[in-house]
DNA sequence: ATTGATGCAAAAGATTTGCAAACTG
DNA sequence: CAGTTTGCAAATCTTTTGCATCAAT
């Protein structure tokens, strides 16, 4: 279950001098229940589906809060949307994104995280996250 | 100069059933004459300096037309925004984006493009494109 | 002449914001 | 109670579109 994370949030939320509404529980809830990646809509809709009422305003800001605080990473789709997925418990990953049925694959690759570090210092840039995203057709659609 | 390139892209669009219209011909004249990267709207103010008339609608248009043809390359900043830059000669690269200052550093590593077709080859996937950008401090901001 | 291209302004899609009212600590 | 949050609707921002007019072939 989520409840450890729901907590963690709380947790996260109170030592900020954040306030723990019901609103926030509601989203952080949906945002771990899902292992999936979805939008800002897309859990306004969960939570109307299920009579949970919040204001798309609300979604948007507490979806931004957690990004932030680091519980859910936010991805540009590349069409002008993003998609959130939750973090806790995930170890980082990229993405291959199919341009022809949307389905998103994650993969890991310690190489690939060195040389992109080593890259950047060599700019003298200091990384705070990066997106990598391959997109191509997937092995269904190929 | 960029009257090489120009040609090129007047070839593509003859080819193509496309008009090479005067509008068409500047758009392309400024994306090839920046060696920056660019949005939609910088190029627009560029024209609007040079007092050459086009309208924002077919500044967009036509780079998108751009794109799809392999002229410029667009990528996401990850704010909502594209930013364009051209790729005749140029060779492929990624891009390092300095979340304060907003400027964009290009680099590439070999190993990293291996590594890539590598993963995507472990699961099935066809790379049809990519996308990587780090985002932090550059040298002067961290 | 045809048929595609342009410009304008309105539409769209995603996210943000101002502000009064409601709620948390 | 004081200070945050929320909800709403209006505002932004960037890009797209419909359509009458204009221009390239």
């Amino acid at each position: 279950m989520s409840q450890d994370e729901l907590k963690t949030v709380e947790e996260y939320m109170r030592k900020n001098g954040l306030r723990w509404t019901s609103q926030r529980r509601q989203i952080a809830r949906e945002a771990f229940a899902t292992h999936d990646h979805f939008s800002a809509d897309d859990l306004l809709d969960v939570c109307k589906q299920k009579d949970v009422r919040v204001s798309r305003a609300t979604v948007y800001r507490t979806l931004g809060m957690l990004e932030e605080a680091g519980f859910v990473e936010g991805l540009d789709t590349g069409d002008g949307g993003k998609k959130y997925e939750h973090v806790l418990g995930h170890e980082h990953h990229d993405h291959m994104v199919c341009t022809k049925c949307g389905r998103i694959i994650e993969f890991f690759d310690q190489e690939l995280e060195r040389r992109q570090e080593r890259a950047a210092s060599r700019h003298g840039f200091l990384i705070e996250s990066h997106s990598l995203k391959l997109f191509g057709k997937c092995r269904d659609c190929r």
